[in-house]
DNA sequence: TTCGAGATCGGCT
DNA sequence: GCCGATCTCGAAG
């Protein structure tokens, strides 16, 4: 793993759709887990009412108007993290997120983190991927551009254009039409694609 | 295999 | 207060 290279600063300060489909592929790393990404989903900032960046700057998307190269994570449903990249240009708040992939190394560890899950989903899925690599809110706004980053992304063997797929995206109430959710063909770590289910109120 | 509900809490209206 | 870029388990087909 150590041959890999640093993917560099400019790669981020793109278009978020040519980010996102190159992103497959590309390898995340924190400490001693690496997982190669193999489902990824565009936010288009500001403009796009399924972003968190929607309603303009919050302390808790702040990250999301900074430089690109840098990781939004979020604490979702009471008990999940997500990872996002900022990209695009700076402060139009885009972001890629991260939901699924395959642990290519420390998959000890990986498995230890997830108890009883099967290898290929032990990153499947957006909060199954934070959990396999140990990601937490302490890693928000981490330059994964930085060698000396606890959080890094390198680059993978390219994924040819007709290996990528292109779907809605998953789980969002708003725009989900729009096929910005892209993964590599006939990966088994890809998570099953589930329509977006509003829950019931409570009651008792 | 598919579907529905519960868990659980921070952020924003 | 309300609701979420989710996951898991249990029940039914």
């Amino acid at each position: 793993m150590g041959q890999r290279q640093l993917i560099p600063r400019p790669f981020y300060d793109r278009p978020v759709l040519e980010v996102a489909r190159d992103l497959l592929g590309a390898v995340l790393v924190h400490h001693d887990v690496a997982v190669r990404l193999t489902e990824v989903e565009a936010y288009a900032g500001g403009h796009d009412p399924a972003s968190h960046a929607f309603r303009g700057p919050t302390p808790r998307n702040a990250v999301m108007f900074g430089p690109g190269g840098h990781a939004y994570v979020y604490f979702t449903y009471g008990m999940h993290f997500c990872v996002n990249l900022v990209c695009g240009p700076e402060a139009q708040a885009s972001a890629v997120l991260l939901r699924a992939g395959e642990v290519i190394d420390g998959i000890d560890c990986a498995r230890l983190r997830r108890p009883g899950a099967r290898d290929r989903d032990l990153a499947r899925g957006p909060a199954r991927l934070t959990v396999a690599l140990g990601i937490d809110r302490a890693l928000d706004g981490a330059d994964v551009t930085r060698a000396d980053s606890p959080l890094r992304v390198l680059r993978g063997d390219p994924v040819p254009d007709e290996q990528v797929r292109r779907g809605p995206r998953v789980g969002v109430s708003s725009a989900a039409e729009l096929p910005w959710r892209m993964w590599i063909d006939g990966e088994p770590t890809v998570s099953t694609y589930r329509p977006h289910t509003p829950r019931k109120p409570r009651s008792a």
